[in-house]
DNA sequence: ATTAGCACTCCCGTGACAGGAGTGCTAAAG
DNA sequence: CTTTAGCACTCCTGTCACGGGAGTGCTAAT
């Protein structure tokens, strides 16, 4: 499909049609191409240029009269064959490293800033999702009682991810008999992964063990789920584009953007892709996703974490300067989470 | 405004009118009111009313010669004085509860689960934020090293909260040295507010003193900082409305659902109302939010912990069922967090 | 206070019509 | 084989007129 050959000037063509038709969301035509752009042709022969292109499955017509649009393969093959470099201008690089640093240290703090980055640079709404722990190990335990009867449960994963859990017990207990619970577990299940548990766990009992087996479910819970938190921002910007006007579309990009089984979905893919990956119109996989596209990353740490991040927008979309931004976005947050996990 | 004189026929005209509208969202004339309502009087008489609950705000035209809609002066008579009985049927009311029981025990479900539930009663989209500490107290905090010189600070606050913060040091430092510093610390500060924290970090210096003021800076935020974490279901029903057919409307709704600061502003109002809360077309006080209302009311528990649950949704709204349904999950949000909080 | 009658207003859907943008085709030229 | 000019054709878009219909507002009678 993509490796079609096609004369210069027909892909100068094409390009000249997207650029415009992003730009302006107005079909083009033949004429409007001669005029602003020196092509040394004329307007005659663009349109055979144009049919070839329909033809290819490049292109289409909204009606017989009216100029042309990309089609979801028109918008594929510019972003395989013909797009312009993509990083960011290097005073937006800076800005943007600028904020993160200003930051708070922390993860939550960075993915939100994330989206708000990613969404001012793009024209689509951005989201991101907590990075997942891969292989979870346990690195400490705490036992904090809140109430007489509510315990509250801290685990710190080694990747320094935090998991809480509310315990509510049958009789009161005495702190100090959580903190010796707290440290006999400690002692034996440090480092310990969702593998090793159950052996570690035999010889404890009662109260100890029930927390033991808390903390199992935990670490289990923590492997299987992506995004647990998901981030989004600017969903408000991306309305704003005219192929959401009317009722059933602006349901459907909702939609897409509040949808978390999606995300899960896309992440198996995603997974062990390293580069952006852009995904036009569905791909034909997800058929409610026509007119809308996703500019994806993976971003964490090999073999320890790993999250989504990206931009879902209409399909008519700055593709370059998107995936530019989701590029270096990614590129960043890989940067601070190897200062914590490398 | 509210307490103008009103025929008891007349206020059964303006119940009936709302009533029709909230349901079909079509301007509702004379006839249809006689033809479906046995009222014992003829459309003229009906025609009379309808023009003397316009005269006196509650309803309007949209053109001379269609049927009358709400103003929002309407609506605000009709929650206040004309309403009916508003709780959740009983069996709505067990599944839901239901619901809370079967989900694990955090808070962080539970608000998810909160909002989950209130879109899929109402028509609207729901809105939650964490709940914010009232004079945050430090309960335990806890030190762990991640990686050489990167280190998790822990924080557990009275309340159950918890808060998190990386520190990267200039230098490696021993898990050793962090437990002792974390120990000392722990004897110090423990029950300390803010205000009590400049004292008795006076005492210590370098790393561990440092450690005291990040815990004083996170405390403070947590005390002025509504939703940290905002909790948000279901833009995509309310998006269903044929009021947010067109761009404009839509854009200002997911603006509302989307702000931040606004939620902020509205808190400071909330606060000290204990019951559910409605405001309809921003009350004079929001001029973005025309066609748009709020159901919005406190949880927590007093002088704890508190914070934000409600709907967004279009000012053609069952109120009556809106509010039930905000209640009834505040109330149990409420006795959630007094279990713990209590 | 209520009612019947009636003129009036204004929306809304339909169809006709003109203007315009852009195509596709054909035939000629390079 | 590619490019070009010319031209008929298609189809959208906006405008206008028109009739039907729903609903009002007013008046006069009960």
């Amino acid at each position: 499909m993509t490796d079609l050959q096609l004369s210069q000037r027909r892909k100068q063509v094409l390009r000249i049609v997207i650029q415009e038709y992003v730009e302006t969301a107005q079909p083009v035509g033949s004429q409007s191409i001669v005029q602003k752009y020196d092509l040394g042709v004329s307007a005659a022969t663009i349109r055979n240029d144009l049919a070839a292109l329909e033809k290819a499955g490049l292109l289409t017509h909204p009606h017989t009269s009216a100029g042309r649009i990309p089609t979801d393969g028109g918008y594929r093959y510019f972003v395989a064959h013909l797009m312009a470099h993509t990083d960011l201008p290097s005073h937006e690089r800076r800005m943007i490293r600028r904020q993160f640093h200003q930051s708070r240290r922390e993860i939550d703090q960075w993915l939100r800033l994330s989206t708000a980055v990613l969404a001012k640079a793009s024209t689509g709404a951005a989201l991101a999702t907590s990075p997942r722990s891969i292989s979870s190990r346990v690195k400490h335990l705490e036992l904090i009682g809140i109430q007489d009867t509510v315990v509250l449960l801290v685990l710190v994963l080694a990747t320094g991810t935090l998991k809480q859990q509310l315990i509510t017990l049958e009789q009161p207990i005495f702190q100090e008999e959580l903190s010796r619970a707290s440290n006999q577990l400690n002692v034996e299940i440090a480092g310990a992964t969702v593998a090793d548990l159950p052996k570690r766990l035999e010889m404890f009992t009662g109260f100890t063990r029930e927390v033991g087996e808390l903390v199992m479910n935990t670490l289990r819970q923590s492997e299987e789920q992506i995004g647990e938190r998901v981030y989004r921002h600017g969903l408000a910007q991306v309305l704003a584009a005219p192929e959401f006007a009317d009722g059933p579309q602006v349901r459907r990009i909702v939609q897409v953007f509040e949808q978390r089984t999606l995300l899960q979905e896309i992440y198996d893919d995603i997974m062990e892709l390293s580069d952006v990956q852009v995904m036009i119109a569905g791909e034909g996989r997800f058929g409610d996703m026509q007119d809308i596209s996703l500019v994806l990353s993976r971003y964490g740490v090999p073999d320890r974490v790993s999250g989504l991040l990206g931009v879902v927008g209409p399909m008519r979309m700055p593709y370059g300067r998107t995936i530019g931004a989701v590029r270096y976005v990614a590129t960043l947050l890989n940067e601070l989470m190897h200062q914590i996990y490398g």
